[in-house]
DNA sequence: AGAGTATCCTATCAATCCGATAGGAACCAA
DNA sequence: TTGGTTCCTATCGGATTGATAGGATACTCT
């Protein structure tokens, strides 16, 4: 279970995108750096995000990205879905592609409550909750049980 | 986030495992073919299972796997983390071991609350369950939810 | 028109992981 | 001693990942 590096940099790209004045566009080098991104590579990312119309971007002097959309409506799943397809997916198919035999059979519905679990994690999480610093009090919890959790 | 081939296998194979009659080893081969595993590469994976204490072996005729622990202790997440290391990181690092820089700061929480999610799923249900088909009903209600997502 | 700027497209690259395979050594039971 | 089975090590092709490079395309401003 694995965050890619693709991934991350897509979210913290897109936040610094939610984050800066809509008039302007922002370009991808200012992006790189504000975040420590490798410049090229993030070009790719940005091509994606643009690809899916979570960022539109202008070309020549003065051009750079902007956000496509109200950064309250662009979770951190769409933005997942974006540069990295299907958000859970087991041995390269989606839960619902699999067969199991025997006493693996129920394995199939735990995988498809996990996926639900992550879900309610990642479309929950809008990039203005990111940039605003006000994280749904629902995650806010989980947070604070795993800090429990961990200095137990 | 993807939950690859050796941490599928290694479940199947564990649950294979706990259906069988504990007093009589089960040879990988067996376990191979009951669930369509290769048998080589499920050797690979028997052998981490092993060094976690999972499951024990005997050599020699006769021979074969074992449980190593009771069913209802063994979690399907001590399993993956048995052959995959930690359940999930992010960009090949531990959520603790990451730093965000300006609106993206607040994405580490996230990544916990998301970490926090998956262990409710994974470290609930035990190779007991998946055998008697009782998994949990906290599983089973997100899986139903899921459904009603799928379906609207 | 032209110069400058920035996205955009394609190609490449090394490293790593993944899934899978092979040979043979170690070990065990009968 | 014989046959069965785990166990160790090594390898393999292919895909993915993260990253880089060159140059084509498009836009703005002078």
């Amino acid at each position: 279970m694995r965050i890619s590096a693709r991934a991350d940099y897509a979210v913290r790209a897109a936040a610094e995108l939610a984050a800066a004045d809509h008039d302007v566009p922002v370009r991808a080098e200012a992006l790189a750096t504000a975040q420590g991104i490798p410049y090229r590579f993030l070009e790719g990312i940005l091509s994606d995000l643009r690809r899916d119309g979570l960022v539109t971007s202008q070309r020549g002097a003065g051009g750079g990205y902007r956000l496509g959309q109200p950064a309250e409506r662009v979770t951190i799943a769409d933005v997942i879905r974006a540069v990295d397809g299907p958000l859970v997916f087991v041995r390269g198919k989606r839960p619902s592609d699999l067969e199991y035999q025997g006493p693996a059979a129920p394995l199939l519905q735990v995988w498809v409550a996990l996926r639900a679990n992550v879900r309610t994690v990642l479309e929950q999480v809008t990039l203005a909750d990111l940039v605003t610093d006000g994280l749904p009090t629902e995650i806010r919890d989980l947070v604070r049980a795993d800090d429990a959790w961990a200095n137990a």
